[in-house]
DNA sequence: GTCTATAAATGGATAGAC
DNA sequence: GTCTATCCATTTATAGAC
């Protein structure tokens, strides 16, 4: 018995190995056994607590969308400026601070989302879709104020996500090891954030 | 025997079986029976052109990844205008013809980095990188006359990229059904373009 | 509740006949 | 070259003892 961590409840002891080992090999090269024996338990008690495979791996994806899919602020500070809340928005939710966990999740859900078509939205919902309603009503609320001047609001909020997300997130996806350094990610920040605003700023 | 089409080599048949299948449910779920099964042939005659499963599914997305990553144009028309040139290349290369069998490409791409990661590289270096090579060259080329002003145009590049093709792909890659029609689109991209261009923009 | 042992099925790969 | 039949390992899931 390697009980290393002072008590922890078996399903507990589970849910971490399954999660792990679903996270690094995906649904179907994952096997129960392995999951039981990194667990340090039986491969019955993992069917005691959940029904089958099917029904472990949605509950842990589940979990993992709900957790990972968007930081804390449900608003932009109206505080700020507008280049300040787009560039701490970009850095909270939508980018740079991305961890190696959010990064799988990711994945895992796009290669199952043929088997779990309901992983899918789950994730979408609480990640992509959630940070796009934040943004477009930020923005909306600064077309009102007459700052910005957007025909839709709606796509230029998945349009700045995309400016932000997809140079940083995308390479590291496909497993092109980028010789980035943070400075140079701030400075692509900075680019995507000073063309959108000035893209986007009504004519005064 | 089911043999529809006229005469067609036992190998095409492999391959055409082997790509639908792939692509519909990835690596682990498809089966070399299911292989055989649908190309009509037995699974030893599978064996007998590819070695084994892994040569197989290699070879079959490399082909994949060097047909479907890059249509022909490989610079933007200096003929029309900077909005023109860059609607056609995003229309071209990074959106809104993208096919279902470009969309599986990258799916299965992405899904099966971990076990294939040299895949990743074919499939990026065919596809998004090369896109972002021909797009900065123009942007480049744009800068030297004075017309638009941007610090790293190949980051630009790839955040014009962003911009198109992530509200357009994202949202089908997870099997969100948008209720978008084409005139949705087009206004989308019309959105892109316009707030690329006024943001990249030299001051005159 | 938890374990060891095993049943039932599937999948990758091969042997040998034609 | 192609087929049928089969081997062997692995995997999900369960039975029965403690």
């Amino acid at each position: 018995m390697n009980d290393t961590s002072p008590r922890r409840s078996k399903c507990d002891q589970i849910v971490e190995a399954a999660c792990k080992l679903f996270l690094e090999s995906g649904y179907e090269t994952t096997s129960m056994d392995a999951i039981a024996t990194e667990a340090n338990v039986s491969k019955r008690t993992v069917y005691s607590y959940f029904e089958n495979k099917e029904v472990l791996f949605g509950a842990i994806m589940k979990s993992m969308c709900d957790n990972t899919g968007c930081t804390h602020p449900d608003t932009l500070d109206p505080n700020l400026s507008l280049k300040e809340a787009l560039k701490e928005f970009a850095r909270n939710m939508v980018g740079l601070t991305q961890t190696p966990e959010q990064r799988d999740v990711f994945r895992v859900v796009l290669a199952e989302g043929i088997k779990f078509p309901e992983l899918g939205k789950t994730f979408w919902d609480s990640g992509p879709e959630l940070a796009k309603q934040i943004l477009a009503a930020y923005l909306t609320e600064q077309i009102s104020r007459g700052v910005l001047a957007i025909e839709d609001p709606e796509v230029a909020a998945m349009q700045f996500i995309g400016m932000v997300k997809w140079p940083h997130s995308m390479p590291e996806l496909f497993g092109i090891k980028g010789n980035t350094t943070p400075a140079d990610r701030q400075r692509a920040l900075d680019q995507a954030i000073s063309i959108f605003t000035e893209g986007t700023r009504a004519k005064s």
